[in-house]
DNA sequence: TTAGTTGCAAAAGGTTTGCCGTTTT
DNA sequence: AAAACGGCAAACCTTTTGCAACTAA
C-alpha cells in the first residue's frame, strides 16, 4: 500500500489513537466514522501492509480473534517486548509494560527456551469496583 | 454422548495415551488407525462432550487451532493449573508442571489480577540438537 | 493516464449442525 | 424397538482473494 488513501488514514488513525489492541471489526466500525462504505475487506489489507512494514503489531490471545496495536518502534524501546492483561467484564486488552524475566528454569529439563508470553486476566481498572453481571 | 462405541473408545485412548495437547486433526489420523471410516465431525464432537464432563481439556495457544489433552482431575491436584511449552522447530506442545506463582504486580495500578497464561518457547528435548533448517 | 486501491461477492480453513441411516442397549 | 450415535454435506465465522470499478498521483 502506496498510496495514502482516505481508508488508509481512517484506519492507521484508528488503530495509533485506540490506545490498546483492537479486534478487526473494532476498527471497520471506529474508522466507519470517517469513511462511512469502508469494507471489511479493506480493512483486512490495510492490516496486513501495515504489518509487514512494522507500523502495527499483531496481539494474539489464546482463543480469540486477533487484535491489533500500534507498533514496537512507533514508542517502545525495548524490541516491544511486553505482555498483555485482559478484563474479564469488559474483554478489552492493556499492554503490561512489565516483563518478569528469565523464565528459563520452568520448563522440563534439556528444553531449551528462547522466548515467553504472558496473558493476565482480571478486572481492569474501571471494571474492577463492577458488579459481574451488569454490562457498561 | 453415554454409549461407549468404537469412535469414543478409539478417541478418547488417543488423547489419554498422546501424552501431549493433539489438534483435532491429530486426534482423527490417530483414532482412524482404529476405526478407520471415523469422521472429523464425530471427533469434534467427541471433544465435545469429554470437555462437558470434564475427561479432557482445551489448550489454546495464541493464534493456534486449539488442542485437547487429558483432563485435569484425571492425573493432577491443583486444579490442573499448569503452562504450556512449545517447541519452534517440531511445533508440539508440552506440559509445564510449573508455574512462578503471583504475577499481580505486573497490571498496573487499579487492575485486579485473578489468574494468568504463560507460554514457553523454545526447542524441545528432541529438537534442542538439531538443526534449524531440517524437518524430522 | 494508469497503476494502486476499493467494494462486493465468492472462496478458504476450521468448527458446528441438520438430517437420516446405523448401532448400542 | 427405542434412543443414542455416526457419517455426510451444508452452514458458520473469520480471514483471504478475484475482479471490475474507482481514484490518487
Amino acid at each position: 500500500m502506496e498510496r495514502k488513501t482516505r481508508q488508509y488514514q481512517a484506519i492507521f488513525e484508528v488503530i495509533a489513537q485506540g490506545g490498546r489492541p483492537l479486534l478487526s471489526q473494532e476498527i471497520l466500525e471506529l474508522a466507519s466514522k470517517a469513511v462511512p462504505q469502508l469494507s471489511l475487506a479493506t480493512v483486512y489489507r490495510q492490516i496486513k501492509s501495515l504489518l509487514e512494514d512494522g507500523s502495527i503489531r499483531q496481539v494474539q490471545l489464546p482463543g480469540q480473534n486477533p487484535r491489533y496495536e500500534i507498533g514496537s518502534h512507533e514508542h517502545d524501546h525495548d524490541h516491544g517486548h511486553h505482555h498483555y492483561f485482559q478484563c474479564r467484564r469488559c474483554e478489552k486488552v492493556f499492554d503490561v509494560p512489565t516483563c518478569p524475566g528469565n523464565l528459563d528454569k520452568l520448563a522440563p529439563a534439556g528444553f531449551m527456551v528462547e522466548d515467553h508470553e504472558i496473558i493476565l486476566y482480571g478486572r481492569c481498572g474501571e471494571c474492577a469496583g463492577e458488579n459481574v453481571m451488569r454490562k457498561h
